[in-house]
DNA sequence: ATGGTGGACCTTCCA
C-alpha cells in the first residue's frame, strides 16, 4: 500500500501535474497540501475519475489540505483539536483500509520572533498532543505532509543561511524531535538515514537546477506502521517538469493487506 | 544594485 504526501501549492494551477502523477506513480493514498481553494473549488471529478475517492478541508486563498485514497476513506476528523478558534485548514484525518492517515500542513512560522512564529509553536504543541492520542489506540498510523520543519542541518542546502529561519529554528527542531521521541519514525530516515533527501526548492535563484532544497515534507510512522514500512522514498520527478509544484512528493510503502 | 518566483486576487499577502 503506497501512501505518499505533496505540497502541490495550489490544486487549480497544479491539476495538471497531479493528474499526471497519479497516472504514473498509482500511489493507493495521497495526502495533499496547499490546495489554496474551498472545498466547492475541488477538482473532484477529475480526481474521481482517476479511481481515487475525496475528502478535502480547504479554505479560500490560504492552506487547504486533502485525503485521496483508492479505499473508502472512513471515520474523518476535520481539524488539529485544541485550539476552536483557529480557523485555517491545516489538519484532516481518516481511515484508509484500516490505516489511520492525516494530511498535516504545519504553519511556517515566518518571520521570527513574532505572531506567526508562536502560532507555529502552539500548532506543534497540539499536534504532539493529538499525536499521544493516537499512539494510545496502538494503531497502524501516518502523520504525513509539510511539516516546515528542517529536522538537522544536514537536510538543509545551507545551514548557516537559515539558522534564524522558523524552519532550521532550535525551537521548531525541538519540538519536532518531542514528537518523534513520542515513539514516531521518520520513515524516509529509517530508510535513508543520511545525505541530501530534499522535499522542497525556492522557486526563486535558480534553487532547483542548483538542487539548494530542504527536507521539510515528512512521514511519520506509528510503531505498529512503522513495522510495516517496506520502502520510503522521494520522488524528485515532478519537481522537474513545467509549471512545477516548488514540493515534490515523499511517499512509503506499507505492508498491509488489500 | 532595492531586483528576484510563483499563486491567489485585484493590491497585497503568503511561502
Amino acid at each position: 500500500m503506497k501512501i505518499a504526501s505533496w505540497n502541490v501549492n495550489s490544486v487549480k494551477a497544479r491539476l495538471p501535474r497531479v493528474v499526471e502523477w497519479l497516472d504514473e506513480f498509482k500511489p493507493d493514498v495521497v495526502l495533499l497540501q496547499e490546495l489554496k481553494c474551498v472545498d466547492e473549488n475541488f477538482p473532484r471529478m477529475e480526481i474521481e475519475d482517476l479511481g481515487y475517492n475525496v475528502e478535502t478541508h480547504g479554505q479560500k486563498t490560504y492552506n487547504g489540505v486533502a485525503i485521496l485514497s483508492k479505499y473508502p476513506i472512513e471515520d474523518v476528523m476535520v481539524g488539529l483539536p485544541g485550539d476552536k478558534s483557529d480557523e485555517q485548514a491545516r489538519y484532516l484525518e481518516a481511515t484508509v483500509n484500516t490505516v489511520r492517515v492525516a494530511a498535516l500542513y504545519l504553519p511556517n512560522g515566518n518571520p521570527v520572533p513574532g505572531e506567526k512564529f508562536d502560532y507555529k509553536l502552539g500548532w506543534m504543541d497540539r499536534l504532539i498532543a493529538r499525536a499521544g492520542k493516537l499512539l494510545q489506540t496502538e494503531e497502524v498510523f501516518v502523520l504525513g505532509g509539510d511539516y516546515n520543519v528542517c529536522p538537522k542541518d544536514e537536510d538543509c542546502y545551507a545551514p548557516e543561511r537559515f539558522a534564524r529561519d522558523a524552519l532550521c529554528m532550535p525551537e521548531s527542531r525541538d519540538k519536532f524531535y518531542t514528537l518523534l521521541n513520542l515513539g514516531l519514525t521518520d520513515a524516509l530516515r529509517a530508510f535513508h538515514p543520511s545525505g541530501h533527501n530534499y522535499t522542497y526548492w525556492d522557486y526563486q535563484g535558480g534553487a532547483w537546477q542548483k538542487d539548494n532544497g530542504l527536507r521539510i515534507d515528512h512521514l511519520l510512522l506509528s510503531p505498529q506502521a512503522a513495522d510495516k514500512l517496506r520502502a520510503c522514498d522521494v520522488d524528485r520527478k515532478p519537481r522537474g517538469r513545467e509549471k512545477a509544484s516548488d514540493h515534490t512528493p515523499i511517499w512509503c510503502e506499507l505492508d498491509v493487506a488489500e
